[in-house]
DNA sequence: ATAACTTCCTAAAACGTTTCACACGCTCGC
DNA sequence: GCGAGCGTGTGAAACGTTTTAGGAAGTTAT
């Protein structure tokens, strides 16, 4: 009932445990009628194959990991679901795990993996310093791909979303919409992101706008509460110099801002615009739908299981690639000033 | 360099293979100061064991899996969270499965946790007729529990929440606040949770107000354009026979609602208050701060998976438990008529 | 001095699969 | 009629671990 091995299939369909191998991995190569003998005695005895013998067998494993920052956050949940089709699709399984953060966790997580034998990784790692948890997994020869970080090592792969053209895209918009006086919202500038959101802003306005003005507004933090208290510190500015667009480093600022600013009673976009990051689902769901700059975050998941599998084929031969993609601006309302 | 087995080790550390296994193992039965030379070979050759012939000796492995209907949504990632913790604390692995309410690929994931030899299964199976993909597990010994589903089977545990109660928590509240023509926005009412939830309701307003309403304005999903349209649809009512309040389904439906609704011109909660149900994340973030049903969603997988570590010890002494939790109902402001 | 225990270690078997070398019986082509 | 080649099947080895029975010393009790 429990555990049916290929010997006992063998038995019972009257061929050696070769044959029955072959059945199950090379059809062609057995006779019709035995075929047939043996796949009625696997139906019969409810055979599973066990997966622990055939791997230790074949020395890898046919699993990949993923190891992302919060499972709960949309980002990582939708890359996660494109590595997972591209996996799927070459008959290989995707295992989810969650470092929260914290590196005792993420090291824990590649000990086990390593464990296993996984066939590869990819994992945007915590902290942005050197990678000892990572460098056991190189010595080992376990492929490993950087998910949204881009590397400057040459000794992995790496797929990242351009931060520094999304913060420009953002700017020239409302450079566009001839705003004048803008606030970037966001923090703390140790992120990557930040930074380079910040950046690519600054640089369009340095193009751009001769005589318009960037005024930083560091938050602690990337929440909604972060966003509201921003807001209201922006409002105890005169009017005149209140600026008359936000751009916000990731959506839950510029929600709270929104929440913020239309619990005041002023209007967005007339006396405010808004421009977020992410393009979460409830950017366009918010009461005033939020304009965002929006990052492929499927095809990430999906070209970093691409890279993935390429190098575990390749082995030697692979050079390692680093992908960047290009974000995309979605203009709704609350940039919209028509 | 990749891969050093045991019997290296032994021989580079001038003992037998079984000495090793025991150092890794049961390190008080060897003397210490063979156990140092042996941790100090497997220092040098960064030996790392493979688990694949560890449980293909035991016969049985250490990993959990999960299987959800979508890992984006907010609610089962909270559960994933939950279920990690005790997981990680018994000292196994969870692995995170996705059907995608797409019965193929959720057998497709089974198939293979059982050629894995899982140790068990948490899963929110698609569907909620009879469960095929499951009935195999069982036959396998491989203990189930279910995920937010009642099961009426006696055959395996289950976790689950009280929609009903949390229909008429709602329903009370909204009551109590004096509402008397309530709507109730939500469908297809196939789906169990939308059906439970609106039973509720109906059954708080039986009990406590004879003289009040329970319009229900049924909609084809539970998606924020969803509520949208349902609520164009109330504000087709002549004003004396318009809702003073809604109770929904979810909170994607209430924000659709209360976007529409603002979007009209008409205030929350003085014109009309919401209720919605989940408590996600964006309920707080709302421009209105949504009222809401909250389900202890983490607790849902903790306990889940103490149930099923729980099987798992057991075997045949098991008895299968049923839990059913409480859920809570937060005010905010969308209802809150002060 | 011997038996009975400990303590520490070894050798070998087992888990279930895949693969490799080979054997058997045919049919061809010459 | 004979080697070559093909199609089909067999048996054994190997993957790396854990476990079990037991052996070789050393210690204690008699």
């Amino acid at each position: 009932m429990s555990a049916a091995s290929i010997k006992e299939v063998a038995r019972h369909a009257g061929v050696s445990l070769g044959t029955v191998s072959n059945v199950l991995n090379r059809p062609n190569n057995v006779a019709p009628a035995t075929r047939q003998r043996v796949l009625d005695a696997i139906a019969e005895l409810g055979y599973v194959r066990n997966d622990s013998a055939r791997q230790l067998r074949a020395g890898q494993s046919r699993t990949i990991a993923i190891v992302v920052l919060d499972v709960a956050n949309p980002f990582f949940t939708d890359v996660v679901r494109g590595a997972e089709q591209v996996v799927e699709e070459a008959g290989a399984m995707l295992v989810v795990c969650n470092s929260g953060e914290d590196s005792a966790r993420e090291r824990r997580h590649l000990e086990l993996l390593e464990e296993q034998r996984v066939r590869g990784v990819l994992i945007t790692p915590v902290g942005h310093g050197r990678q000892p948890n990572l460098g056991r997994l190189h010595n080992r020869g376990i492929p490993v791909v950087l998910v949204d970080r881009g590397s400057g090592r040459a000794s992995r792969c790496s797929v990242a979303v351009d931060d520094v053209l999304g913060g420009r895209l953002a700017m020239e918009h409302l450079l566009d919409q001839g705003h004048r006086r803008i606030a970037y919202l966001g923090g703390p500038f140790s992120i990557p992101q930040v930074a380079d959101r910040h950046a690519g802003a600054a640089a369009a306005l340095a193009e751009r706008g001769p005589a318009a003005e960037l005024r930083v507004a560091p938050t602690t933090n990337l929440t909604v509460a972060a966003g509201r208290r921003a807001a209201e510190e922006l409002l105890t500015l005169p009017v005149r110099q209140r600026p008359s667009a936000v751009f916000c480093a990731n959506d839950l600022i510029a929600l709270g801002v929104l929440q913020e600013l239309t619990g005041r009673g002023l209007r967005v976009p007339d006396d405010v615009a808004i421009v977020g990051y992410d393009d979460i689902e409830f950017a366009d769901a918010a009461a005033v739908p939020l304009s965002s700059v929006r990052q492929p975050r499927e095809q990430l998941g999906r070209t970093a299981a691409q890279l993935l599998l390429e190098e575990a084929e390749a082995g030697e031969s692979h050079r390692h690639r680093h992908v960047v993609f290009q974000p995309e601006l979605v203009v709704r309302r609350s940039s919209d000033r028509r």
